[in-house]
RNA sequence: GCCCGCGUAGCUCAGUGGAUUAGAGCGUUCGCCUCCGGAGCGAAAGGUCGCAGGUUCGACCCCUGCCGCGGGUACCA
């Protein structure tokens, strides 16, 4: 059992007794943990909200303390807790029996538990979560702000996976839009290249300057064509008029330079999904805005958004010739804040219109379906799919194709600058599918990652005086402004070889570079999910590429620390220490040696940390509904923290007293299985040393 | 103008469905290898939780107003 199911019965126990004793429906109970430890291990601050309830049904003024003094003998009856106390105004302060719940956090992580199927508030629906992140435009290499898309939504389908969701992976590539056109317009008008010198390029690139290095630097270029060569010059219509060509022809299709941008798109998907591996970044599939197109995905969400009344076209205006979406709730006169523009009077589609086919798809509701083929196959036997016009594409995969798109609910994870667009899409989905509802579709909106202008020096870009005096600038593909993403993976891998030089020279090169990638890639997760969601990141190298305090490193150690204690006890010592916890419940005065080895201030400390390990599945619970992977990032720390202290404190190993040794060896393999797992939601392996 | 987010220690950030001393990390100062690995542990210094009102027995947290910063409000995405 689970501290999480042991809670989850004291609660019905707490709603029972309010409906029996004093006839009212407790809504919302939740379980505290103290603030301090000797405050016991759990707290109800239920009574307050019961007096309040009370008072309003029998109009009768009860105190929250005397309301807690008729529960408590209902707690008590438990056999876990050993007792109940009522602390301040009417805290319902509940005390464990810590040799029993030891006994039974060991012999069954809540994980174990969980994956056996006798947790008791396991999901029976099936329903499907679908998760989009990454969605880099493929025209240049992947910077530091996408990769903090693609960890916090590679971090949160971890923590859906772990609360026992079935999730579905999609990464949207935005293939035919104006940025892979105006690399195609460098490629053709500044580098007088066809496909085929394109192809030869890329074979003469070399790994440490790879394809899409090769297409951020010549984005930056076509920038300052744009601008014939000057940044603060305005944009030149004629060549701007280049760009529109290009991007007419790749939306067309079937033509040289659609096939051109296509190999030029493919090309950088390849080399982002490099990126994202290094990172342990995964995908289902690969969801094109070509096939959105070319499948007339658009052309039904089209009509369907006309049948439904959604959009209108005006006839007069300044919008005249143009479908839109009225705002209901837009408050007037205002010209920024007139209807939303789904289709320009050119007849061309807006990025909002688009994005609400593939919703309406996202969610089951187009009544279109894609075509599919195998794109790559990972390792592991986990395939990655892409979208295809081919409808004889997936038979030759050889391989069974899940049911892609139909979610239940879709989560968008996309930056806060378009909250707006993102509003509108999931309004304009509500109103075509009311049944589904705006809720179905839920913008995991963080924000950017940010350059401090420290930061920006350390990389030679020279800043305006105005950039200058801003606290951070906003990094930027077009300017060329930002760090990229293999380039600070790169220097993580060396920093950590070189710890790891130091500290293990025994070990093979090839064992030295797997370690320091797992603690490079610990350290640059963590560095992205210690910060909620809404929070600026203002880059700083010295921060990110730090291994010690708060960071993915500290967290790791922790836990090769638990891994080498195990290494260092003999089988035969590690079976004792077992089976001695096993006898604790046949043998009263075991029981009594076990307690009192976590009683009294050393007691409780130790005491406090199994508690803290056993609030995992609780953390998880609370990061899915709030859909924030930085909880469980804090979380992770403070376990981590707790653990070192205690090992700090106790000699585990060379222990004499062999009750005490099975108590701390116990506490160790629980900490081990929490924090290796608590760690594997946030996508950080634990290698064997570091 | 309107909408959204933010304002907490020198710096970077957590926090709160009301518990007495508001928490981390970095930085600063001082300690700790008779060691299961110091990517560690302990201690000290450092805060009128932007300002002003309001609600309450009680507000860093809820409400209102103001100030400051950022973002959005395009026939861009």
């Amino acid at each position: 059992m689970s501290l999480f199911s042991l809670q989850q019965q004291l609660k019905e126990e707490i709603r029972g007794a309010a409906r029996e004793m004093f006839g009212v429906e407790v809504q919302q109970l939740t379980a505290d943990t103290p603030p301090k430890p000797e405050l016991g291990d759990l707290a109800f601050p239920v009574c307050f909200e019961l007096a309040k309830l009370i008072k309003q049904a029998t109009g009768e003024k009860m105190a929250p303390r005397a309301i807690a003094e008729k529960l408590k003998p209902r707690l008590e009856s438990f056999d876990q807790v050993a007792r109940i106390e009522i602390a301040g105004a009417g805290y319902i302060n509940v005390f464990f029996d810590r040799a029993k719940l030891l006994q039974l956090f060991t012999t069954k992580t809540s994980f174990e538990a969980k994956r056996d199927g006798d947790l008791t508030d396991q999901k029976t629906d099936q329903s499907k979560k679908m998760v989009e992140h990454t969605s880099i435009n493929p025209n240049k290499a992947a910077h530091i702000g996408h990769v903090r898309n693609a960890v916090l939504g590679d971090t949160f389908v971890r923590i859906l996976q772990a609360a026992g969701d079935r999730v579905e992976v999609q990464n949207y590539i935005d293939n035919t839009g104006v940025q892979v056109a105006d690399v195609v317009v460098g490629f053709l008008h500044l580098e007088a290249m066809n496909l085929e010198k394109i192809k030869a390029l890329d074979e003469s690139l070399t790994p440490d300057y790879p394809f899409d290095y090769y297409c951020w630097d010549l984005y930056t270029e076509v920038g300052r064509f744009y601008r014939d060569g000057n940044p603060s010059n305005d944009l030149n219509p004629e060549k701007l008029g280049m760009r529109t060509k290009v991007l007419h022809a790749i939306e067309e299709g079937n033509n040289r330079i659609a096939e051109l941008a296509d190999y030029v798109a493919t090309r950088n998907v390849e080399c982002i999904l490099n990126t994202m591996e290094r990172l342990g970044i995964r995908y289902d599939l690969l969801a094109r805005e070509s096939e959105i197109l070319h499948l007339h995905f658009w052309e039904r969400a089209f009509e369907l958004m006309k049948m439904k009344g959604v959009i209108r076209k005006e006839t007069e205006g300044k919008h005249a010739g143009c479908w839109v979406m009225p705002f209901e709730s837009h408050t007037g006169t205002d010209e920024h804040e007139s209807d939303k523009i789904i289709v320009r009077s050119n007849g061309t589609v807006t990025y909002t219109g688009k994005d609400i086919a593939y919703q309406l798809w996202k969610l089951g509701k187009l009544g279109l379906n894609f075509h599919y083929r195998v794109f790559r196959n990972y390792q592991d036997d986990h395939t990655l799919w892409i979208t295809t016009t081919d409808a004889k594409a997936e038979a030759k995969a050889g391989v069974e194709r899940p049911p892609f798109g139909g979610g239940d609910t879709v989560y968008n994870v996309i930056d806060s600058r378009q909250s707006y667009p993102q509003e509108i899409v999931a309004r304009g989905v509500a109103a075509i599918v009311p049944e589904v509802g705006a809720d179905a579709s839920v913008h995991f909106s963080y924000e950017m990652v940010a350059l401090s202008p420290a930061a920006c020096e350390e990389l030679g870009i020279t800043l305006s005086e105005e950039d200058r005096a801003k606290p951070y600038i906003e990094m930027s593909g077009r300017k060329g402004l930002g760090v990229k993403a293999d380039d600070l993976i790169n220097q993580l891998e060396s920093g950590a070889l070189l710890e790891v030089e130091k500290r293990n020279p025994e070990l093979s090169e090839t064992d030295k570079k797997a370690t320091a990638h797992e603690v490079a890639i610990a350290a640059l997760r963590y560095f992205l999910l210690k910060f909620t969601r809404n929070t600026v990141i203002a880059f700083d190298f010295k921060e990110a590429l730090s291994f010690e305090g708060e960071t993915g490193p500290y967290c790791q150690y922790a836990a090769v620390r638990t891994n080498s204690i195990f290494r260092k006890l003999g089988d035969e010592t590690l079976r004792d220490a077992d089976s001695l916890l096993t006898m604790i419940s046949g043998d009263s005065a075991l029981q009594l040696r076990v307690s009192e080895v976590l009683s009294g201030e050393s007691g409780t400390e130790i005491w406090s940390l199994v508690m803290l390990t056993q609030q995992l599945d609780e953390v998880i619970a609370q990061c899915r509904k709030s859909a924030e992977p930085a909880n469980l990032a804090k979380y992770t720390f403070s376990v981590a923290r707790a653990f070192s202290r205690f090992y700090h404190d106790h000699r585990i190993v060379t222990e004499k007293d062999d009750v005490r040794r099975a108590v701390l060896i116990a506490v160790t393999k629980i900490v081990r299985a929490q924090l290796t797992a608590a760690l594997a939601i946030l996508g950080i392996r634990v290698p064997e040393q570091m």
